[in-house]
DNA sequence: ATTGACCTTCACGCAACGTAAAGCTGTAGA
DNA sequence: TCTACAGCTTTACGTTGCGTGAAGGTCAAT
């Protein structure tokens, strides 16, 4: 079967400026253009638009979706899989939102008697920030100062929905990539530079300023701090040093 | 409580941006400037916020926002009902994408041997008619009650591509059909009478059941609501009018 | 008295399209 | 064969909802 810009926005719901300007972006390339200029779809970029439009839902920006699914390295099967646990958590925090409303309704009609304002926003934004302020925050500005943190929770504070979504699955990623690394056994490999790679970009949202020195500094703390080592130790005992060792060698900083 | 933006954006998870911005297009004024020119915000500024996030998180924008929690008639424990029963739907839509990626990960795997291109879109798709639902929706249920459009949200969701087709083509029937009759300039002519057989055909596509007073209703609400006056009065003006006095006559309801 | 985290007002930037404008193409009907 | 008219093209400016400095005043603590 063969698509229009028409037919096949018409088929997945979206508008022929859209196709046009994916077109333009090179996010979705029409397979062929025929003799009179007209854009020609097929199946493979029928494909391709579903897993474009699963990350749009997901609230990735374009540009990062490009890199996504363009990459050597992506596995359209994989990446369905990552959308389903993304999918899944949306509707938790859907769920927490009705509860809100539904609490809030409650209040209105005086079957419930108080409400604090911190309940009335539940469920429009995971609770990230104090969750790690409460668990990590005090020992991390002891041990390693407070600017860093001030600064990290400054960045944090002013992040949009869509960029704390955004970092959230870049997050996951950062997991995926590191067990995946690990099974190679090998730091210093392309695997486990990778996850170093993306742990930086990752920790990129939490700091206003990116160094190789506290990148190495941070990845040391991993294997020091009983709790972020619990973290990242959770599934396979040793993860923390050996994502340390990957760090070390990413940033250069080997001792 | 008193809040300044800076607090009242980490209670609510937006940032001072937002806040400063709301200010701006007097969508949430803060209840007093201090003698330093501070914005503080009170409690009564604390449940608007909540209800314009439950709006905006339904994809509302700004400016409708705006319109509708400011209108005399504004009443927020109904606008909480309202909330909820479009976050079941919301979720509902979220089931039905999860349930599209679960059966695109089966039919990788094999577990199911065919998928149409139509139901690899599945759940997205609903996202259009939601929009419309924000759009016009809300509206058209205030003046026409709320049973027709649920109605006509459910056919056509279950529409197959076919009918879809008739039903564009048949809207456009009516379109030309319209032109015609109005250069005769008679509504009761036989021109006119036509275009509203039509428009009742067409219309039988998006409503379950029809009744020639509720069509008669829907005519006046042609002239009464500016979008749609629009619509039809956009190559000729007295188009909308003139097809609403055609339906007075084809219904009988002439009032 | 000096930080440093607050706050303020401009003012430009940006993503992801919407929306004409101006013009070519393809085909159904007079 | 001519004429509509939907449907395709490119070009280009407009819009929404903020992000992101810059330049500077305020407040509490050191």
């Amino acid at each position: 079967m063969e698509y229009t810009v028409q037919s096949l926005g018409k088929l997945a719901g979206v508008s022929t400026r859209t196709l046009r300007y994916y077109d333009e972006i090179e996010l979705l390339k029409p397979a062929r253009i025929n003799s009179s200029g007209y854009r020609i779809y097929g199946q493979a970029e029928v494909d391709r638009l579903q897993q474009i439009l699963f990350y749009r839902e997901l609230g990735v920006n374009l540009e990062r979706i490009k890199d996504i699914i363009t990459a050597p390295t992506f596995h359209g099967a994989d990446a369905l899989k990552e959308h389903h646990v993304q999918l899944l958590n949306k509707r938790a925090q859907l769920d927490a939102l009705i509860a809100n409303v539904e609490k809030t309704i409650a209040l209105n009609e005086g079957r419930i008697s108080n409400m604090s304002n911190t309940e009335k926003f539940e469920g429009f934004k995971q609770q990230l920030i104090d969750e790690n302020e409460q668990k990590y925050g005090k020992e991390i500005r002891e041990k390693y100062g407070n600017e860093q943190v001030n600064k990290s929770n400054h960045k944090l504070k002013n992040m949009t929905q869509a960029e704390h979504d955004e970092v959230t699955r870049l997050g996951h990623e950062v997991t995926f990539a590191l067990a995946e690394a690990f099974k190679t056994g090998d730091p210093a490999g392309e695997a486990a530079q990778k996850a170093a790679e993306l742990h930086k970009q990752w920790l990129s949202y939490y700091w206003s300023e990116y160094s190789k020195e506290a990148h190495a500094g941070l990845a040391q703390m991993y294997v020091d701090d009983e709790r972020f080592k619990a973290y990242y130790d959770d599934k396979q005992p040793g993860t923390a040093q050996f994502l340390r060792d990957a760090i070390r060698i990413y940033t250069g900083y080997r001792e």
